[in-house]
RNA sequence: GCACGGGUGUCGGAGUGGUUACGUCGGGGAUUGCAAAUCCUCUUACCUGGGUUCAAAUCCCAGCCUGUGCUCCA
């Protein structure tokens, strides 16, 4: 089976076909970096990454393009508040950001534009737009005209103009003091007094929110490109405009080949969302949850469902992402080569993965392999599998340093554990249940595990 | 209001025109002094009403409920 990748365009999953055979290039909007990344950034970045990932496997050589939106309102308001140059504020959560990501086996981009440093090909595009007569010079600004490219409209959320123009059921009235139409939107914002600004041919200011993916684009993979990514609520108004400045400036399109939308995480029922105030940062549910475990948690649901996030749902994870680490450090651990024949479950995970990224059904096989196969020689296919192709696993290296932690901690109360261990033993020979019960929930304070086997007890730490 | 998704068993949650999803929880059993672990096994499904079909939970239509977008948002 080939790999098919659903289009939020045209609304079904088609046979994948780069521009370039062999080649992918791969657009995913970034971040704005006005506060530390949440949930909802992680969903979305180790969705791509996992497709990034099996394009790779798949012989695809990707170029991967992640923008930062390090200029915008909210960034301007926090550095005003704090007293700090809207750079301060940008790199401390671009920061933030790489640092969550890392930890989630999220692999880098090849590139990470910045609109700050993409000034100058943004001014040539909105000049580009202007001359063909799609932008126009407003009160505070310029602006992209709708209704010089009204066939455009509603590629991907099925809108039509009239229904736009009806206004958002009443809601907007407002079209904005520079705006010929409320639809219209900003390809330059003309600074206000005291903020940041960069001069243009329509005087100082600052980019508008959309037109740098498609600057950033235009300027790394041309005119058109394979993959465009980004959360669900994107769609529109943001990539709508992008599908209006990048193919009204090149008259080239379709501008992007299959674009790619995640869904979202909800809590309750509900989107995750700033304003709502029902948002987790990565860092807090770090607190509770191992990077990994929480890559898994996320990973479990196919990328365009949304996720409930629920104690059920992320303890579900957390025990299936145990097992998995529990049997990769067990099969690390040992030399067997009994030759297992996993092909089955490769052709499972392949076929999954080509099935629009299926990550669940992917990570299914995985886990059925590992409950399977136990102690079994699967180490070197886990890796490829749970570690390169869905980056589950933590490295070797970790893996066995993290088993000598665990070692060393046994070792330091072996002697102790041992010695209640044989006094059990001796109560339960002479079927004294009481002590011999006593002592184990001595050991089970001292955080030891201890298991009755046929072979007389074992026991491990918790 | 308009657009686009979703409604599955105790719960979480895939998938699918006819055949076990998977995990969890619960019941039963093996094993066990008890417990744990392990193994076996069972029960509880596909929102409602129409339609297409030999066959629909799966496709189509309508309805209901719910989420998201239409304003900054991954």
């Amino acid at each position: 089976m080939t790999l098919r990748v659903y289009d939020t365009r045209t609304r079904e999953k088609r046979e994948f076909s780069p521009l370039n055979e062999g080649r992918v290039s791969m657009y995913v909007c970034g971040i704005t970096p006005y506060s530390p990344s949440h949930l909802g950034h992680a969903r979305c970045y180790l969705a791509f990454d996992l497709v990034h990932r099996w394009l790779e496997a798949s012989g695809y050589e990707v170029d991967y393009v992640q923008n930062f939106t390090d200029i915008d309102d909210k960034i301007l308001n926090i550095s005003e508040s704090e007293g700090v140059d809207f750079s301060v504020v940008s790199n401390r959560n671009i920061d933030d950001y790489f640092e969550v990501m890392d930890a989630m086996n999220v692999l880098r981009a090849d590139h990470y534009p910045r609109v700050t440093e993409t000034i100058s090909e943004i001014i040539d595009m909105i000049s580009k737009l202007q001359e063909k007569g799609h932008a126009y010079v407003g009160g505070d600004g310029v602006y992209f005209e709708i209704d010089t490219a009204p066939e455009k409209y509603g590629q991907l959320t099925g809108q039509t103009l009239e229904m736009v123009r009806a206004g958002a059921g009443g809601r907007v009235t407002d079209t904005g003091s520079g705006k010929r139409d409320h639809r219209d939107f900003a390809l330059w914002k003309l600074a206000k007094p005291g903020e940041p600004f960069w001069e243009s041919p329509w005087g100082d200011g600052r980019p508008g929110w959309h037109i740098e993916c498609s600057a950033m684009s235009l300027n790394h993979f041309g005119e058109q490109f394979d993959i465009h990514g980004g959360g669900h609520d994107l769609r529109f108004p943001h990539h709508e405009a992008e599908i209006f400045q990048s193919e009204c400036c090149t008259g080239c399109e379709p501008v992007v080949g299959y674009w790619m939308h995640n869904g979202f995480v909800n809590v309750d029922g509900e989107k995750m969302s700033k304003s709502l105030g029902n948002f987790w940062t990565v860092r807090e549910a770090f607190e509770n949850y191992t990077p990994l475990a929480l890559r898994y948690a996320l990973l479990s649901i196919p990328y365009r469902n949304p996720i409930d996030l629920s104690p059920e749902f992320l303890e579900d994870a957390r025990m299936n992402y145990e097992r998995l680490i529990e049997a990769y450090g067990v099969s690390l651990s040992s030399d067997s080569d009994s030759g297992t024949d996993l092909s089955e479950a490769s052709q499972r995970i392949t076929d999954a993965m080509n099935d629009d990224f299926n990550s669940r059904a992917a990570i299914i096989a995985i886990q059925e392999v590992v409950s399977q196969y136990s102690g079994r020689d699967i180490a070197t296919w886990l890796e490829h599998y749970a570690g390169e192709v869905l980056g589950l696993l933590p490295s070797s290296e970790e893996m066995l340093a993290g088993r000598a932690r665990a070692d060393s901690a046994r070792a330091k109360v072996t002697d102790k554990v041992e010695a209640l261990l044989n006094e059990r033993e001796i109560a339960r020979q002479s079927k004294d249940w009481n002590r011999a019960d006593e002592i184990r929930d001595e050991l089970t304070s001292m955080d030891v595990i201890v298991e009755d086997g046929p072979d007389g007890p074992t026991w491990r730490l918790a």
